[in-house]
DNA sequence: AACCTATCGATATATTTTTATCGATATAAA
DNA sequence: TTTATATCGATAAAAATATATCGATAGGTT
């Protein structure tokens, strides 16, 4: 295998879009693709789409494009789906429950084994047939088990709280899901999902489309 | 009030955590701030928060800083918060009940007023009082309610069609989490939330760091 | 009052990311 | 076989974004 750099950010954000594409046009009997179909599908530009591919060490045939399937498995090896990690949950509120339900994170490479909580009368029950337990014994089952992937869902004011837990248990990286700018050492990978976030830029934008359509409102 | 040009994407996403930090001082009683303490506490440039907070029309004073109400209000201002927008969500799943129950996205400007979905079994009911409506109804009531956002949590195989009958009803932004590209006008704004995407930004990079810790496997 | 210093904000530079250009090549058609 | 063309991939140019430099100024200190 050809050895690759780390990828640009934009680029890695745009792998999984032209996974989810290709397999859907794989599962079609597709066999070959080119950029420009890509570009085409996604509203991107197929140069852009040749210099990500490339980046990932992908290489096509001129007049023909590129083989679906080394493209499929190629992309899904550099994101590392389908190499199962098993993690732990904490906050087994609506949104964690809502995660722990979307059996699909296991296509990307994640297995949640356990979940955990601070409230009494959750402990103990299963959801989706994943124990919940006590907040108190994450450092430990981390440690134990080797977990190196951390998702929290806990409120925005425990969440500092829970990832230090996850921190002493020796966790090497960490999904966030609660509304704060966690502060944890440079070494641990964090993927922050702030969904007021990505609200905020709707209604940013949906505020200046407002703006500038107001001499007319629409009826 | 100075006349702002479009905010730079990666600014206007570094928006909101200024002011979910700048929230919190302010709760604490901070009157003024400099660029250099946000910088630290966010892990950002003071050069690069400075810059942001000028594109945003915001003004300090030399050896003072920002104050704090102004940046605030004026930030808050900017992502238009607080001017609640009324939204119609499509998909009463898991996803669905999750965000419908979050009633914190009401301080960000989205008000969802009626969900809709295809199960029979689920219409009627009220989730977090918001009723359930048969999704054959929403293009004619976005168009009746003057609905400016739709948040699509159906499954991914409805998303599409789901996104065209918003359309239909004449939608200016759709908040979308179903894993798939949705193909729209132009003119409609598009906020995409990929979870998956997020989770293989996140595997990607522990790969990385497992393959270069791999010489050594901590036990 | 004169000086010192934290901090801003303007301008300049560097880096990253996107977009453009163009020669090379695999396949199909003439 | 020769020619035509779709498509790649390398290189170059442009645009966007981040970082650096530095003079100006508010407010405290001597």
């Amino acid at each position: 295998m050809t050895k690759i750099k780390a990828l640009p950010e934009p680029t890695l954000r745009r792998i999984p879009k032209y996974i989810h594409l290709l397999m859907q046009m794989k599962k079609q009997g597709v066999v070959h693709v080119s950029s420009a179909t890509i570009a085409d599908e996604l509203g991107l530009d197929s140069i852009q789409v040749r210099k990500d591919l490339s980046l990932a060490g992908m290489v096509g045939k001129p007049k023909v494009g590129f083989d679906m399937t080394e493209l499929v498995e190629g992309l899904m090896n550099i994101l590392n789906w389908g190499n199962l990690k098993e993690a732990f949950l904490a906050g087994a509120g609506n949104l964690g429950e809502a995660i722990l339900g979307y059996k699909k994170f296991n296509d990307y490479g994640l297995n949640i084994v356990a979940a955990f909580d601070n409230d009494e009368s959750k402990i103990g029950k299963k959801i989706y047939g994943i124990e919940i337990l006590p907040i108190e014994k994450i450092a430990n089952m981390i440690k134990r088990m080797h977990i190196k992937i951390g998702v929290i869902t806990a409120p925005p004011e425990h969440a500092q709280e829970v990832a230090n837990l996850m921190i002493e248990g020796g966790i090497w990286a960490i999904w966030n899901f609660a509304p704060v700018h966690l502060k944890i050492p440079e070494d641990i990978i964090l993927e922050n999902v702030q969904l007021s976030h990505s609200l905020s830029a709707l209604t940013y934008k949906l505020a200046e489309k407002i703006k500038t359509n107001d001499y007319k409102i629409p009826n």
